[in-house]
DNA sequence: GCCGGGTTTTTTGTATCCATTGTCCGGCGC
DNA sequence: GCGCCGGACAATGGATACAAAAAACCCGGC
């Protein structure tokens, strides 16, 4: 017997903007693309109306900008606002994890070991579009013992903000083994209850990733 | 000859999001109120296309909640969701006003303090609806020179969610005087260029306001 | 008192129509 | 040849009418 889960009852405007979301997460649609109503309204097989609230809230989450009569365009960030973005992230984050980690179970920790083993997986099977939200689902992972849920949303908005460009970052730098290598360390830190560690650890890993982007950006710049 | 200004053409939805955003913020809706679409549309003379567009957008922005086939409602934030998000922005104002301060112009000064002298206007004459917009405002002068947009908008979205709460505490604990002499000790913390003291005491003033409406509440609870 | 079923209200979604605005392209004048 | 002007066309913004589904409400019966 199975446990029973609640019954998933989706209107279609929470089920489109999930999907939205989800396909610009994974960089289907890329920056800047244009998502017309219409098309989108067929594509699903329903009328513009629930496609316009799902465009609606996806702009409030800032992952898409709607120009008035002009239409909803992917959101582009410039290299500042990513690093702008990673330097809240690094902020809250670190503060996250360190008020986490003494509240963490074993079996925190076991659903944490269990998402890096995923993310690994999707790193060597070269599975770009998951690595995002796995990395994002890791890190989560980690604050859920917090009981923060507040700022665990936020975060989780920041990611869907940046986890397109950190993901790039590590597509082009080819850096797969080394962020293989701090979320190894990470969980470490975590399983060793060593909090200020770990804390300085994940602020340490969140703006490196910005200093390897503005580095490869400022490189591909110079050719 | 006056600057001609950009000529303010708006989307129906984007005016009815803005009013419904201001009125929330206000408190003339009240926390747990049902928003009606039929009822708005009519009040605001339009159909309910832009309504149920601005109550989704508001939904993201985590001022009301959306439940379906139920649905919108004016979020009501328990005493610990208050407390975690003036954590977090005590956090994140604190180190943007550390690095705004080192660029503050004269102007910027001079903007800060005409807008804390409205605030304090509103103090007096018990302008209740305003001073959330005002205490709003104020902050946010303080941290533009900054020039980080993205934070910005973040801690704009935390005061709009938590000003109402705010002055609820103001009010009820009798304590404008202290959020003048807070304020206007900030200032001159800023003026002087002590971007240390500055960040640390920011951090004070939002947490003790934290601190008033727990022990008010507390108090509440007893009789 | 409360249980069950039907009615009513409200939200959700569709279809269709119109107005407004942005875009594009071809022609006209310089 | 080049720029710009204007109209055709496309997409968004918005209204209206209507249908379906879910929640809330009411009310009689036990």
């Amino acid at each position: 017997m199975t446990i029973l889960q609640p019954i998933k009852r989706q209107t279609l405007t929470s089920a489109v903007t999930e999907s939205l979301r989800q396909r610009i997460l994974s960089g289907e649609f890329a920056d800047g693309q244009q998502l017309r109503q219409e098309a989108l309204s067929n594509e699903y097989g329903v009328s513009r109306v629930p496609v316009r609230e799902a465009l609606r809230q996806l702009e409030a989450e800032g992952l898409i900008q709607i120009i008035d009569h002009k239409g909803a365009v992917v959101s582009k960030l410039s290299l500042e606002d990513v690093l702008e973005l990673l330097e809240i992230r690094a902020m809250l984050e670190s503060e996250l994890l360190r008020a986490s980690i003494p509240c963490q179970t074993d079996a925190d920790l076991q659903l944490a070991a269990d998402t890096l083993q995923e993310f690994d997986q999707a790193l060597k099977s070269n599975d770009v579009r998951h690595w995002g939200e796995l990395n994002s689902r890791f890190h989560l992972a980690l604050y859920r013992s917090a009981r923060r849920p507040n700022t665990l949303a936020l975060i989780e908005q920041l990611h869907n903000k940046t986890d397109r460009y950190t993901r790039m970052q590590i597509l082009f730098t080819r850096t797969m083994e080394r962020a293989h290598e701090e979320h190894t360390k990470l969980l470490e830190l975590c399983r060793s209850g060593a909090k200020d560690e770990a804390a300085e650890f994940i602020r340490f890993h969140i703006l490196s990733a910005g200093h390897a982007l503005e580095s490869y950006l400022k490189e591909q710049a110079a050719h």
